[in-house]
DNA sequence: CGCGGGTTTGATGATGCTCAAGCCCGGTGG
DNA sequence: CCACCGGGCTTGAGCATCATCAAACCCGCG
């Protein structure tokens, strides 16, 4: 729970008090590794502040090929924003990589914090910004640049998630093969 | 400046005489067809309300090849948020397609909507929504999906775009060249 | 008529995919 | 202690998709 006392606290101001009110909204909950928080064809009614743990987003197609979309370590938001937000059923399974700790939220209670305290709208509003900013460099390279730059750049920008996350999984993050990212490890490997 | 009134209640409730208010903190302008809004290393100032035209954000490799990132019409919010909220040189590029009116607001002049009308949050809140929800939809088709099925559903979902804008720069906002599009148009065509 | 912007087309080549096989390594059970 | 198994990684051969570049074409406009 202190985790997210600081992780609010590192974006807008709230007391320790009105902590203690925000705190309730929130469900402590266990994931273990594969357990799935939101399944295909669900609507996502929590997102989880992951405590400990690393998450992953992905959708499966015709051919049974996982993609990932997103991946998650502590102190990100794991959910479906799409089927949070709209209560439509989602395309996409989000589920434990590693076994996780984390603090769900419904749809409800946002709205809710929302109303009672400013400063969560703040939050909310800067929280946004940020996913924005990030989302749109994402797009920008995965329409422009080739595998390797794109390869090259999460290295760079997302370190924590290549000590964590399986080649097969970053690689599918980056939207190319497991064989792709293994040879082209092992051309850059060559420097 | 009606637009953008009913454009603000779309999403939120405003007062005549609230919005008496609003419109105050907006400069109307008119941008002639390749007039820039944002050049590329500048930072992002304003962001602009299309009331009428269409415009791009796109981004120059060191090619010298544009990348179309976003398009814009009646409507839209036009700029580039990264630039705009952190306020730090731009690599992107926003200019006019067409001959544009557009209501031009700075960030400080956001954050003091922001701080009078909650209903101004409010707003911020929603567009950041569907903003969050239509680039994560992008990102998917971006990273998963052929060339092919990505031009299909660009066509679903943005007929107006097709319209308006020519070829070259429907295939750049795909990641794709003219030339792939072109085939991909006749093929399709032959069914 | 000529020009500029946009589109089409062909030939060629790079990039990344598919599929299948083999390897490595840590964990489990005999 | 060894055998086996599963998950992950590597590698090769062949192939599909898409890019590149250059040429030609089309058409609206001054």
């Amino acid at each position: 729970m202190r985790a997210l006392f600081r992780y609010i606290n590192q974006y807008t101001t709230v007391s320790e008090e009105d902590f203690q009110v925000i705190k309730r909204y929130f469900i402590h909950e266990k994931l273990k590794k594969k357990q799935c928080l939101l399944r295909e064809g669900e609507i996502c009614r929590y997102v989880a502040f992951i405590l400990k743990g690393a998450m992953r987003q992905y959708y499966v197609d015709e051919k049974g090929v996982e993609h990932v979309i997103n991946l998650f370590v502590e102190n990100w938001w794991a959910g479906d924003r799409e089927s949070f937000v709209m209560a439509t059923p989602s395309i996409y399974l989000v589920d434990a990589w590693e076994d996780c700790d984390v603090l769900l939220i419904s749809r409800e209670n946002v709205l809710k914090l929302r109303r009672q305290f400013t400063a969560f709208s703040e939050l909310l509003l800067k929280l946004d910004e940020r996913n924005a900013i990030a989302t749109q460099r994402r797009l920008t390279y995965s329409i422009s640049f080739s595998a390797e730059l794109r390869y090259k750049s999460f290295v760079d920008n997302y370190p924590y998630f290549v000590a964590r996350f399986p080649q097969h999984i970053i690689a599918s993050y980056l939207g190319i093969t497991k064989d792709t990212l293994s040879r082209l490890r092992k051309k850059l490997a060559g420097d």
